[in-house]
DNA sequence: GACCTGTATGTAAGCGGTTACACGCCTATT
DNA sequence: AATAGGCGTGTAACCGCTTACATACAGGTC
């Protein structure tokens, strides 16, 4: 079932058929009406690799994530997904892992893909330098379509980002700890992600302005695992009573530590996570995190995206949200 | 940059420029070589709208599921992507909530995207008959192609199922808790899946052939919650002294609402969850929760998607895995 | 009536691949 | 020497759509 017999069978062309299909040209009521009622009858639908060939677009945006059976990124994926669906755009989904070049090669596939936009969650640096090897294939994917990052910031041409005030508010998150008696804190990250390098930078700010000495044995980067954690500290026994984790399950993983070594949680140990996923409520103490508005910032990008797509030019290349510090029991304050 | 401009360059025809990238005939090593080289040179990957409208397949698979920000789902999603990704394929995602007629829909998207074939995770029902409105769905796609189930049963054409043994495992776990003194017992789901309703035909025969009375409030259909959960049991004040969960985060809501009464667990309370994600280890005590081989099930469908794909008929249509009960702390035995 | 304008529709040329079929050449067989 | 067969390669049709351009026709203007 093609377009040649849904124009035979309303006895009319296919280019007016497409045309209909399309919206693309002033069609006179009658043929509109027939060729869809046709259409309907017979469940016609176009295919659309032949429109994705003869057409510019494709109605479809590839999402790019580190791994989608992280909670965060999941909960990401399936913002965007549902509002794309609404809007009429499919979803090729692609799950690079959090090398740099694994997600080179992730990005080339998704362009052999012939997608509109892409969208990338959450995304890695190599380094700490500006221009690292992995801004470059993102630089090289916004040649050809417009990018989107969720969690990132690249100041560049065609590529739109949204991000939340995280360094801000892990600024005020440790200033809080420290205000309420912490000494000695740790920092854990499972990544070199822009976010996780904003919190790294609000949290240092606030131990240098707190007057608290900075220990490098204090900055660990661990899986993204309770369990990983949880077996790290006990091998390690450090001393600290103040610990900022950039994944609400690695603080989870602290405070089951803290259990196993009956240290009190909110008295002798505080503890943040963040994202404000579902493991806060999970644990006793419920874990204090911060609610980063995943939610708006990927229906704020898909908004963006398809205003993009449509050729509006003035879309901001820059937005923001404000996180908001949920406080429950794993802190003092 | 197209085939054409590969073939001048090389100086051969298009023809042998496609045969040289699908392998699909004898080419000279010397010409091969030489195509190769100037694809490498030029950055070449074919456009895979052409190829999908003339060529029979795309080498992009559908993934359709419940909800990925499920942690159950979204580790699914997971699996299935990385293998076929290491295989070759595209993912194509789409999240069709719970309701039967959403998921239509959504499986009718999913055939005009021209995929390869279909991957349905967590089927549900709509209800209890065997030919629902939603098997009707399922089948529908199966005439266009390879259909394949993961917790799901369906016997029929072209489509291939995979499954654990829920219903023995349930009913092992379910006299463990009666064995252990539970004598009022509530079940809670949050689903009307193929695999719900195997873990309760099992929960009930064990309830049965123990002597239990069985109750009709003590079967409760909750959103997979932990504070949905919690507020709906402290909202109802139930008495009963075990709880068989099908998913883990709603065994945690138990735990909490047992925690929130004072009650001791697994003293007064037995509670067991299922799947074994991450919330198991994220409580205290921790959750006992059935692991259901979900990877193996993923990698177990997409060799056999492959198969199916490459033309092997002898592909068995339904296989099963044996899931494993992992014993925590919120159990007796 | 000749001419222009605007609207509805049709024709045909791509888009970039795959593949059936044809063809030329070289070697093996008789 | 004639013939067959296999191998490597080219030609051209086709996949199903979009769209520039052509066309036909109705109504308005002078």
């Amino acid at each position: 079932m093609n377009i040649y017999d849904i124009a035979k069978e309303a006895g009319v062309s296919i280019a007016t058929v497409s045309r209909v299909i399309n919206g693309s040209r002033k069609v006179s009521e009658r043929t509109r009406a027939k060729v869809l009622a046709i259409m309907k009858e017979t469940d016609y639908t176009p295919n659309i690799f032949a429109r994705g060939l003869s057409g510019d677009f494709t109605n479809t945006v590839g999402i790019l994530v580190p791994d989608v059976s992280n909670m965060y990124m999941s909960r990401a994926v399936s913002f965007l997904e549902n509002r794309l669906h609404v809007k009429g755009y499919n979803v090729v989904l692609s799950c690079s892992g959090y090398d740099a070049d694994g997600k080179e090669q992730h990005i080339r596939m998704l362009l052999d893909e012939r997608i509109d936009a892409m969208v990338l969650v959450g995304s890695t640096y190599a380094g700490s330098g500006t221009s690292s090897h992995n801004t470059d294939s993102i630089m090289a994917a916004a040649e050809k379509l417009p990018v989107f990052l969720i969690n990132g910031d690249v100041d560049a041409d065609n590529i739109y980002c949204t991000y939340s005030n995280d360094e801000a508010v892990s600024y005020e998150l440790t200033k809080k700890m420290i205000d309420s008696g912490c000494r000695q804190l740790l920092f854990i990250t499972d990544s070199e992600s822009y976010s996780a390098n904003q919190k790294k930078a609000g949290f240092t700010k606030a131990l240098r302005d707190g007057g608290i000495s900075i220990r490098d044995e204090f900055f660990l980067h661990l899986p993204n695992s309770i369990v990983d954690v949880k077996g790290y500290l006990s091998m390690h026994s450090f001393e600290f009573d103040g610990c900022f984790a950039t994944e609400d399950a690695m603080a989870i993983g602290v405070l089951k530590y803290a259990a196993s070594r009956r240290l009190k949680v909110p008295e002798d140990i505080s503890i943040v996570g963040y994202n404000n996923t579902e493991f806060c409520v999970a644990s006793t103490p419920e874990l204090t995190s911060v609610d980063n508005r995943l939610r708006q910032m990927c229906e704020d990008t898909v908004d963006r995206l398809i205003a993009v797509l449509s050729g509006n030019k003035t879309v901001p290349r820059r937005t923001s949200v404000a996180c908001t510090v949920i406080r429950r029991g794993t802190t003092m304050f």
